[in-house]
DNA sequence: CGCCCTGTTGGGGA
DNA sequence: ATCCCCAACAGGGC
């Protein structure tokens, strides 16, 4: 369930084991890996390199290396990071070994997961320019901005949340969780939205990652096991929305519709349904 | 057992 | 600008 506030938790986790260490060796077994160029010119790029700071940018990691090498690392849907997991861990995809001998491995059954390189700073911001939007979790992302975004879509504002070229790191999940607590139907066109709505949404937004990385952060050693994310990020706080199921702020069922092409649940007593305008 | 549907993401084509 | 399909695979329902 790899979203922002589990590629977060990931980074704080591995950042103190990676950082300051040497890709001693890296081996990629899976061709497809590398979406933009052969594996081997990666291997050739990043192997011998210094991890001088692991960051993360929307859902993508940042292996910052040695003289503006850059390795970007997206988990997609199922891929994970694993830090010295039983070498038989199933999926393996990438192995990097390390020069203090701990081995971190990409391993990810579907094979959605890539890494990509890039060179240089202006070849890392050439790779996110026009593909990630603002940081939600960061002071320019409010409900102005939201609001300034958001103006003259008429796209349903789930799928405008989704949309990575506006906010970076809103997943499907937290998506839900964000729109039920504003209160805002996923359906209602984004530009539809009020100045107070966008700015209980960035609110809402703000607060569901941020719980999400504090429900993440309060586990250990996760990164180290294959299954130790899946149910890592379960709380008391998020409790996420499902069909059937009462919703927890009213009692009313919550109900499943398909928005962006993602299942989506919803609350349709907390967060009404918009009026279906029909074309003159 | 097999078939069909769904899915935590994002890119590309219509 | 939007929408739909696809990538590759596991798991659940029927």
């Amino acid at each position: 369930m790899p979203e922002l506030p589990e590629v977060e938790t990931i980074r704080r986790q591995l950042a103190p084991h990676v950082e300051g260490r040497t890709l001693a060796r890296v081996e990629i077994l899976d061709a497809r890996w590398t979406v933009a160029r052969p594996p081997e010119d990666v291997v050739d790029a990043v192997e011998g390199r210094r991890v001088e700071r692991l960051g993360r940018r929307g859902k993508y990691f940042i292996f910052e290396l040695t003289d503006d090498v850059y390795l970007l690392v997206h988990l997609r849907m199922t891929g994970n990071l694993l830090l010295d997991p039983a070498p038989d861990t199933p999926y393996q995809r990438v192995i990097f070994t390390l020069d203090d001998g701990q081995v971190l491995r990409f391993c990810d059954p579907r094979r959605f997961g890539t890494g990509e390189l890039a060179l240089g700073p202006d070849g890392l911001a050439a790779f996110f320019d026009g593909k990630l939007g603002v940081e939600p979790l960061s002071d320019d992302f409010d409900g102005r901005a939201l609001r300034a975004m958001a103006k003259n879509r008429r796209a349903p504002v789930k799928a405008f949340l989704l949309d990575q070229r506006h906010v970076a790191g809103v997943g499907n999940i937290y998506a839900d969780e964000a729109l039920h607590r504003a209160g805002i139907h996923p359906l209602r066109p984004a530009g539809q939205l009020t100045l107070t709505q966008c700015a209980a949404l960035a609110d809402a937004v703000k607060l569901v990652l941020a719980a999400g990385i504090d429900a993440g952060g309060s586990t250990i050693d996760d990164f180290r096991h294959p299954d130790g994310v899946s149910g890592a990020f379960q709380n008391d706080f998020l409790v996420h929305l499902r069909r059937g199921e009462p919703c927890h702020t009213c009692g009313t069922t919550v109900i499943k519709l398909v928005a962006a092409g993602r299942g989506t649940y919803v609350c349709e007593s907390c967060q009404p349904r918009p009026r279906v305008r029909r074309r003159p």
